[in-house]
RNA sequence: GGCGACGUAGCCAAGUGGUAAGGCACGGGUCUGCAAAACCCUUAUCCGUCGGUUCAAUUCCGACCGUCGCCUCCA
């Protein structure tokens, strides 16, 4: 089966066809940086981190595009994010949009996803903003009031195709106060004006303001992607009205479809409530990263469907963690065995004949919508038939070990992210440190020899405090430092 | 109120109209002086409840119970 992707403007699964044959483009909503990242923002953009390394292990030529929302949102009290915390320490805007968006990028290198080739910021883009509005406006579709520029939902008749909602319908909820200028109470801020004690303004033919919260995302889409484009990814909490509002500005003015096929993440919940920063039952990415290895977090990320939630807990995150430790024990084990194989060896088809049975299931499990939970059994698979390898072959062939290397590089690594780019191969070396390392084995082999078993085991644990691992295999005496 | 999702072993989580992947934990075993690590094996007569359709349902339909998301801040 060739890929299929489950489109939520059809609400069904489709055949994946791109646009241009061999291209994807790629548009994910990013974050506002207005604070630290949290494993909320870590689900979602693992998640879509997959769907672009799949895209890219089928060899389709990506163009992902994730954007940094850096004018601010509106919160509940009325105050913009970012102009909350730059008052609160008495900096520049754009010192607090800096420092947390570094953040960001950090903590999305940590967790091995990659970074999209265009990171556009609505601050940079203003004229390209301002440009559309007035489009709008001229269509009819939008229109001005004291320095606010509205979209009127009824210039565009489809609008709530995408989150199946109606827009009478919405009138039934308990609504904020409707701002009485607005002509229709679901109309939406094109560009907003800014007050005095707004520190955030640009020009504009409206007078001083800033974007309203919808339109980046489709000006800069369009300005890098084109119409229509493949793929818009995301978080499903922002179906709507974000993303039916980024359809509604893009296809009101154009025949094309905005964007071909809509991939919504899951939120991610504790104690099945999301996680959030206004419920505060969060924890951030640096945070998590200092208590499990990056690749643990996203195998707990990728072990259940990324459309799906995923609930936090300590104990998934601590099977997750003993799980991926299991994984790359396997691949080091390979390792080992490759430096001690011959180099000319061939590959052996009996030990080798059942990688591709193997890549096929996983090809099939990700062709089916990115199932992940799926393709990680099948690794998992690949796993116990490996040590089972391992365990009964003594002389595997270099060829057969790099085949299955191969393999799980491929997979695993490339694809999933759940294998680190260097595993901890050996011991850290260093003269002095194996010369005394040397000296207290062979001392704590002669308390061995001589059966003194209270002196041998003082020393392993003395060394264990200290993080040095002792282990006595059949082959003799290793050490390690604890990772 | 509207729209939508979910309920599978101790925990996490796939899946199928023909009788349940995988991970963690538990138990048993190999190895070890003992450990640790590693590896192997085992673990759901059953898929929220009650009805219906069917030769056959956990899988389709309906009702109910429970949990959650969105309804203009949110990844």
């Amino acid at each position: 089966m060739a890929l299929h992707v489950y489109n939520y403007l059809s609400r069904t699964l489709e055949s994946f066809e791109p646009v241009k044959p061999g291209r994807v483009s790629l548009y994910v909503c990013g974050p506002t940086v207005y604070d630290h990242s949290h494993l909320g923002h870590a689900k979602t953009y693992v998640a879509m981190d997959v769907v672009v390394r799949y895209l890219k292990y089928l060899d389709y030529q990506v163009r992902h595009v994730r954007n940094i929302t850096d004018v601010g949102h509106l919160l509940d009290s009325g105050e913009d994010r970012v102009l909350k915390g730059a008052r609160r320490h008495n900096l520049e805007p754009m010192e607090i949009v800096e420092t947390y968006m570094m953040s960001f990028f950090d903590d999305m290198q940590a967790l091995g996803v990659q970074r999209p080739d265009i990171s556009p910021r609505p601050s940079g883009h203003i004229p390209e903003i301002i440009q559309w509005v007035q489009a709008l406006i001229e269509s009819g579709a939008a229109y001005e009031v004291n320095g606010n520029v509205y979209f009127s939902v009824e210039a565009f008749p489809a609008y709530g195709k995408l989150s199946n909602r109606k827009v009478d319908e919405l009138e039934a909820g308990a609504r904020v106060e409707v701002r009485a200028e607005k002509r229709h109470p679901a109309d939406f801020a094109l560009w907003k004006r800014a007050e005095p004690e707004h520190l955030m303004r640009w020009h504009s033919p409206w007078g001083e303001g800033y974007p309203g919260w919808h339109i980046e995302c489709t000006v800069m889409s369009t300005k890098y992607l084109g119409q229509p484009f493949d793929i818009h990814g995301g978080g499903l909490e922002n179906m709507f009205p974000h993303n039916e509002c980024e359809i509604a500005q893009a296809e009101v003015l154009h025949d094309t479809t905005f964007a071909k096929y809509w991939l919504l993440a899951g939120s991610l919940t504790v104690n099945g409530v999301k996680m959030s920063k206004s419920l505060g039952n969060f924890l951030t990415i640096k945070e998590a990263l200092t208590l499990y290895k990056p690749e643990a977090i996203r195998y707990f990320v990728l072990s259940s469907h990324y459309r799906g939630p995923v609930d936090f807990s300590r104990d998934a995150l601590q099977a997750a963690q003993r799980g991926i430790e299991r994984l790359q024990n396997t691949v080091l084990q390979i390792h080992r065995r490759m430096q001690s194989a011959l180099p000319a060896g061939t590959a052996v088809l009996a030990d080798v004949s059942s990688l591709v049975d193997y890549r096929d299931a996983f090809e099939e499990a990700m062709n089916d919508d990115f199932n992940t939970p799926k393709a990680l059994a099948v690794i998992f698979d690949m796993v116990k038939e490996a040590n089972r390898q391992l365990d009964e072959k003594i002389n595997l062939s270099m060829g057969s070990l790099a085949a299955m290397d191969k393999q799980f590089r491929d997979l695993a690594g490339d694809v999933l992210g759940i294998l680190p780019a260097e595993l901890p191969e050996s011991a850290p070396s260093g003269e002095l440190l194996d010369g005394l390392m040397q000296i207290l084995l062979d001392l704590r082999q002669e308390y061995r020899a001589a059966r003194d078993w209270s002196a041998a085991d003082m020393l392993r644990n003395r060394l264990a405090l200290l993080g040095i691992i002792i282990q006595d295999n059949p082959t003799g005496t290793t050490w390690h430092i604890e990772s």
